[in-house]
DNA sequence: TTAAAGAACATTGTCGCGTA
DNA sequence: TACGCGACAATGTTCTTTAA
């Protein structure tokens, strides 16, 4: 295929670089009512989008976001924070808009150009709560995923940690709600109470898992990634548990011993 | 055949209440 | 006050159906 390829929709825009392969497309009624966008089956093959389940990477000139990609039925789709991209750039039905190819790597990167006649003004007035969502994809390269990774790649810092541990055992909520309460007083002194951020699980077999920490309700939890992890090691009611954590930087990281027993803590300290 | 849309189900986030 | 847990809404994912 030519390097700058046109795809169904296309039209020839000004102002805009055609090196690479592209789409051009006005904004469908189900992007914004169903928060995820059906990439042209021509374009997702030609372009190694197609039968791939991974992240994906939309940039323009100043922000870029992250999305799911995944295929289903023949279809192409990309979702996961679709509707936060619409709002961010006041996408509304039958506007258009260009995704440029950027990279087709691990995590493909698509370059967003805004076709509305405006655009240039309304990259100006861009949302700035929701800019402070913004990440560097020169990030601290963490599978975010929320699947297994080989290894995850560890920040310097490290925190004091006062009570870097507890024992404690799954209780049912923590299977059926998928999520895993912090005690309080493990949460406040390693310094997590009022954090949301991304944590780095690690399991007995050495996997990584990544995993979302942040407040819930009154307490703190692991939310997002939970679930997953808790099928991966088969976790199950009333399996007693010791979370330790290893490392309380950017990104903290804690190993998780399922199944623990008194024998192998028998010279630990159960908090 | 493919894109678009509908629908169902899973997952996640938040709030609030009861209890120790 | 911390914790356990239920309720519910919002969002995300996948499957199915329909229309062009």
């Amino acid at each position: 295929m030519s390097s700058h390829k046109v795809f169904p929709d296309a039209e020839a825009s000004k102002d805009v670089p055609l090196g690479r392969p592209h789409l051009i497309s006005a904004v469908k009624p189900h992007w914004i009512s169903r928060s995820l966008m059906h990439v042209p089956k021509l374009f997702a093959c030609k372009n190694g989008l197609c039968n791939r389940k991974c992240t994906i990477v939309i940039r323009d000139e100043q922000r870029s976001w992250e999305f799911r990609l995944y295929s289903c039925g023949g279809s192409t789709f990309i979702g996961g924070g679709w509707r936060e991209f619409c709002a961010a750039n006041f996408l509304k039905e039958g506007d258009r808009v260009m995704f440029e190819i950027f990279a087709k790597a691990e995590k493909p990167i698509l370059k967003f150009y805004d076709l509305r006649a405006n655009a240039s003004l309304q990259t100006e007035a861009k949302n700035p709560d929701l800019d402070a969502n913004r990440y560097s994809t020169q990030g601290l390269g963490i599978d975010t995923s929320g699947m297994p990774a080989t290894k995850a790649r560890i920040p310097a810092s490290t925190s004091a940690n006062a009570n870097p541990q507890f024992i404690s055992t799954i209780r049912p909520y923590s299977i059926n709600r998928t999520f895993l309460y912090l005690p309080l007083d493990f949460a406040k002194s390693n310094g997590l109470m009022n954090r949301r951020c991304e944590m780095i699980l690690t399991d007995e077999k050495q996997r990584s898992w990544s995993v979302q920490l942040g407040p819930t309700g009154h307490h703190v939890a692991i939310t997002r990634g939970w679930t997953k992890f808790v099928k991966a090691n088969d976790v199950q009611v009333g399996d007693t548990f010791k979370f330790e954590l290893i490392n309380n930087g950017t990104i903290p990281i804690a190993h998780f011993h399922c199944k623990y027993s008194e024998k192998d803590g028998k010279n630990e300290r159960s908090i």
